[in-house]
DNA sequence: AATTTTTTCGTTAACGTAAACGAAAAATGA
DNA sequence: TCATTTTTCGTTTACGTTAACGAAAAAATT
């Protein structure tokens, strides 16, 4: 006794209530021109009271559209293994759109060379994409091509670091301030009274350093805010190889019994493995990041902490913001926070990037 | 230059290859009768070589296949809102893969009644549906009604908790036994030496009891394998309404002066809401599950950590998994344990369930 | 050998949308 | 007014697959 059953309200349906051809219904539906106000507005009426959801079966199957997606983000290095993570994210939503017709290029550069990033800047502004997705790790250069972007048009995401102002569709990645602060209250857990803290900041000068600031900032003020008796001190590192670092260390813990060190980035396995050669003990250890080395010294319970922040999801879901705007153009959330995993030896096995 | 650039080999190319029509190509991909021997094994050899992908837009399009998923978890009720998140992680997939012809009924039983679960599972049975997704909590019942599933080759996935030997296509859930675990850890960090830790354990007879006893044996085992000082006491509360737990709480905090409490579920808030009317201050406290109440807990400070387990994206995953398992037929790993994620005042925010 | 049954296969019309093409109608210019 | 341009719209084919229908070929039965 019901209408044909299966909700299929197609154009040929909404063509027929409002006495048109269904060519007219399609060049409403993808708002090109040629028809006049008021069927228009007649043919949008009766797509709004019927809810009229296009089959996008039919939609892919029929368009011959294809989109170009360019993604900018570090290569991996010796360095640091993080960017594994973004890329494997950013490989698994190309994969899942690729049948929608959406073609992902990668780009990338080299973390030390500002150069790098100009170059491939100029070669994804040439190679006519619809959407970009970008690390923009640094200010100036980065600035300069979102300009350039935003001239153009072209809808941007910025992932794991966020220029404020400047993102035109969104950013994914942490709340550096908050992750910090986060840190801050476990350091605090682990020692509520008259302890001593260590900051150690392990970067080379062109690094994005407020990055790392940042962090540190929400890491000081929960102690300030906390009226903590725990006693704060910071040490900056400005070469990443090892025994550079050694030797930093080796000269700072001389000077004080520290009970715990927060390491600021992934490099926290370089401090680990300082301590396991020096048979450094009770010295709690907390760092960033979700990779090989850091487990390790995780599992091996030098590391006790490692604060964590999705960063696959953050390449994923950057791709897949690109594609709901600009393919099924629904809203997308201007900031988007990643959780702040705290990551043990108890819960390692089971994380999920 | 080139060919049909386009990737496009489809049903038509690989005809006119093998010298047959579309209607002799489908026959053989749809492995469906009445196609010799000979020409099956040169169509499949012509597939094999091209490595044919059919296109999943045009296939959901001709296609006017229908397949029906029923979930059987607990209703949520003024006891626990916990189901809640399953539900939503249900409803999200459900929603994702209606267009692909799916259709996911809901069923639900009261936790405090058996035979509810056995009226509901009955109603499935007689729904000539094509694949379940259960929360098996009675171990009796899921049984007798699982057989019946396996007669009927219905594919089955059990989410939150397992039956194992049981589950036919995979279980999703949390190793409770490692949360135990982990809370244990935290419990250590907190109070390194010579404290006294109370496990509160609060539900009544009826509830999958083994549930909260898996916890309570990986907390246990963590303080015996690292030769912890710490003294446990345990307290089992059988009511569920606050003037009972009240009373209950109330007597067992006299007898001692614990520093921790652990509550190994979602109850926690209940604990908390104790600690706040009686000013009970300087006793840490560690319980289960992101719900409101326990979030109202968090933030004000009453309750120090959740343990949570992503209830959401068990029922999401639930039901993907049986749609990747009868559409996609894709392997579905047997045992899909979720993350262990440690909640705190600071990260809650962000936490995505 | 003629008939019937069974097996194997080809043809064709959907599915709902996109977009090219050209016809009709309206607007503009002389 | 008539011719010309512009705007508006209808018709039609195509996308790749499914599945119903029935024809042809092969096998089995008389």
């Amino acid at each position: 006794m019901e209408k044909k059953n299966s909700g299929t309200v197609g154009v040929k349906e909404i063509a027929r209530l409002a006495n048109v051809s269904i060519g007219t219904v399609d060049r409403v539906l993808n708002n090109r021109v040629g028809v006049s106000e008021k069927t228009k507005a007649k043919i949008l009426k009766i797509i709004q009271e019927l809810d009229y959801q296009p089959n996008i079966f039919a939609r892919r199957l029929a368009s011959k559209k294809k989109l170009r997606f360019a993604t900018l983000i570090p290569q991996v290095s010796d360095e640091t293994t993080y960017w594994e993570a973004p890329l494997h994210g950013i490989k698994q939503a190309a994969n899942e759109i690729k049948d929608f017709g959406i073609e992902v290029v990668t780009f990338f550069f080299d973390q030390n060379n500002k150069e790098s990033f100009s170059d491939s800047a100029s070669k994804i502004a040439v190679g006519e994409f619809d959407g970009i997705l970008m690390a923009p790790m640094f200010e100036e250069e980065s600035i300069a091509f979102i300009e350039l972007c935003n001239h153009k048009k072209i809808p941007l995401v910025f992932i794991n670091s966020d220029i404020p102002g400047y993102n035109n569709l969104c950013y994914i990645g942490p709340n550096l301030y908050q992750s910090g602060y986060l840190s801050a209250h476990i350091v605090h857990y682990l020692s509520p009274v008259d302890k001593k803290t260590l900051i150690v900041n392990i970067s080379k000068e062109i690094d994005l350093h407020h990055h790392l600031l940042r962090k540190e900032e929400g890491f000081r003020n929960y102690f300030e805010q906390h009226g903590s008796t725990n006693k704060l001190t910071k040490i900056d590192i400005r070469q990443t190889d090892y025994p550079h670092i050694k030797q930093k260390l080796s000269d700072q813990l001389k000077q004080d019994d520290y009970n715990i060190v927060f390491v600021t980035n992934s490099r926290v396995a370089t401090v680990a493995k300082y301590f396991e050669e020096h048979k450094v003990e009770g010295i709690k250890l907390i760092g960033y990041d979700f990779l090989e080395d850091n487990i390790h010294y995780l599992r091996n319970k030098t590391i006790d902490f490692l604060i964590c922040q999705k960063p696959q999801e953050q390449g994923y879901r950057g791709v897949m913001s690109l594609y709901y705007h600009l393919v099924l153009n629904t809203h997308i959330e201007k900031e988007q926070f990643m959780p702040i995993d705290i990551i043990t030896r108890e819960n390692y096995q089971y994380y999920s990037n």
